[in-house]
DNA sequence: AAAAGCAACCAAAGCGCTTTGAAATGTCTT
DNA sequence: AAGACATTTCAAAGCGCTTTGGTTGCTTTT
């Protein structure tokens, strides 16, 4: 059943009928009801592909999976996706996934908006003045950023946390607890996230005159093996800490194991207060200290980057602006004054 | 530039264009030449939209994701992506990710099909006599699948890998050093993948004239908080295992923590082998003890459905096959002789 | 009563490709 | 020399929508 059909069969032009279905003001409600209801009826559906050769529109938001035998996917992807899939599923959403070379995404960013295949994109793990943006924005493709990019000259759309707000609270909340030394197991600083992370926790500890000791702030890949070698690194060190802000969960866990190894205790020895994306698979309540957290939900984030595409897509959605939702930080059993 | 614009400039009809391009015979080699010559320098790229209409050919592939509010996303459904990734990366081929109720997939599988918005889908995690496919098969789209679903009346294709045999073969080696009472700790006994290694596990034990004790078998969510419960389950109850097998790595690290906690030793106490995905964070080899494994990279699950998923598209591929990997079983310290 | 304005509808022209059915050209038979 | 047969090219007809630029009747204004 196509359009030309379905309008034979109400003795209306194409015209009118494709005008009643997209709610043009020029058709009379009477007929309107008629077109609508036979539609209905009949089960025609517009063809997509001709939609979209005419329009130009697809109707699909795109993201560019960097991809290689060296390169993993990232954990928050799927739970970041879960949540777009939750929105996007009552929309009839569809997400297209681009493979690409990780070393060269800009191709692949070119043909997909060369080819029109898809009305917006998102972009996730942003650095500062990452290429990606620079690119679509020339290119004019509407996009939106989970994170921020900071160092462009020019205005973009995003969603982020306030990673420095959240991790300056969790710094203050130690100091207040009489800490002073406290260390910083931190991602990837070449991603705008970690650099904001350590931004609030130097500005923090400069509030009450203090200043991060080198040697502990460390920056790594979010892996467990990696939060216990950072851990045993500052527990065995000189000067060790007495508090330990961790960016990630997953790292928490081999932070924990490390302060097991060594019979350190959480909280009698050190503090530890992480930030918890909040994983289905992994709660900081189940830890076996109650895990304090900054939290925020990365599955909530997926939602409304698809709902605020979908809203640039249709056009409810004009203005370009950023979204910074706030950080709340969660006490839990990991966290007491500073030893003695 | 489009077709018309390029055919004006070669003096040469679209037809003649378009068939050059597209390798048809009925062209002359030295005209076809210059038409591609031609359409590469001028960066010339057939519009998707307009060939998508002429020929309902998408170049893409399809995958329902089912999703809802206490639906996880698998984790090892990005692994698989990966292994896609490097394939598609390569072809230019793009995924199509609908998201779907979980309860209602069948919409989305119609939509996609009656929207012919893919030329070719693939399903994972399947059940016996899965719905999917059937209705995939009735729908008449080409497809593929991620594992096996018994049970239907007709052929289909899959990739799938030998999981009865790998099981079986972990099984007899664990009675060949002894053990008499092994136990198993399963995913999902509703998917087909688990059945089959239950049955893995019973063929092998029947063959030396034992069975599996009810109480020594359980199955479940594939979690590391599973596989610590189902440790304690077994090692604390009576008649304790002296060998487990267990269907993922993320639960051996469960099984791991509980024996850890019970003071039971491995493989002093109890031999322990895991299912391997080969995740790359998460290697059998780092475990604490060396962990022997069952082992079949995932990912190169997925670069294969890809590549076979390309090939049914371009229709190199057109007969139905299953196909069966066979799995290594690879031993590491965690297995030894029956205890005394 | 003519001009103007409006509401409701339509024919036809795209969108940019592929494919059908024919035509033009040259080569081989007989 | 005429017919048969390949070979190579082409004009035009789709594919199924949206959109442009009307047209047709009515009602309202002057």
């Amino acid at each position: 059943m196509n359009l030309k059909q379905l309008s034979q069969m109400l003795a209306l032009s194409q015209t009118t009928v494709s005008r009643a279905l997209n709610g043009y003001p020029e058709v009379n409600e009477e007929t309107r009801r008629r077109v609508v209801d036979a539609a209905k009826r009949h089960g025609y559906r517009p063809n997509p592909s001709a939609r979209r050769l005419a329009t130009g529109k697809t109707g699909m938001i795109g993201y560019v999976l960097p991809t290689g035998t060296s390169v993993d996917i990232d954990p928050h992807f799927v739970e970041f996706l879960s949540g777009l899939g939750d929105y996007a599923r009552a929309h009839e959403l569809d997400l297209v996934l681009s493979p690409a070379d990780a070393d060269d995404q800009e191709t692949t960013y070119r043909r997909i908006v060369a080819n029109r295949q898809v009305d917006a994109v998102y972009i996730s793990s942003p650095r500062p003045a990452d290429r990606r943006i620079a690119l679509l924005h020339g290119l004019g493709i509407p996009f939106i950023v989970h994170g921020r990019s900071d160092g462009h000259d020019f205005d973009y759309s995003y969603i982020d946390i306030d990673n420095e707000g959240a991790f300056h609270e969790a710094t203050r909340l130690l100091l207040q607890l009489g800490h002073q030394r406290t260390a910083l197991i931190n991602g990837d600083t070449r991603e705008t996230f970690a650099i904001h992370r350590e931004q609030g926790v130097r500005r923090a500890l400069a509030g009450s005159g203090l200043s991060l000791d080198g040697r502990h702030v460390l920056s790594m890949a979010m892996t467990e093996e990696n939060g216990y070698r950072a851990a045993r690194r500052l527990l065995e060190g000189a000067d060790a800490p007495t508090a330990i802000l961790c960016s990630s969960l997953i790292m928490a866990l081999g932070v924990v194991r490390a302060a097991r190894d060594l019979n350190v205790s959480i909280p009698g020895d050190v503090s530890l207060i992480a930030h918890d994306d909040v994983f289905p698979w992994l709660r900081p309540e189940n830890f076996s200290v109650p895990l304090a957290t900054t939290r925020s939900s990365i599955r909530a984030a997926g939602a409304r980057v698809a709902e605020r595409l979908a809203a640039r897509i249709s056009g409810l959605e004009s203005e370009i602006r950023g979204e910074v939702w706030p950080v709340d930080v969660v006490v839990r059993g990991s966290v007491a004054g500073v030893p003695r």
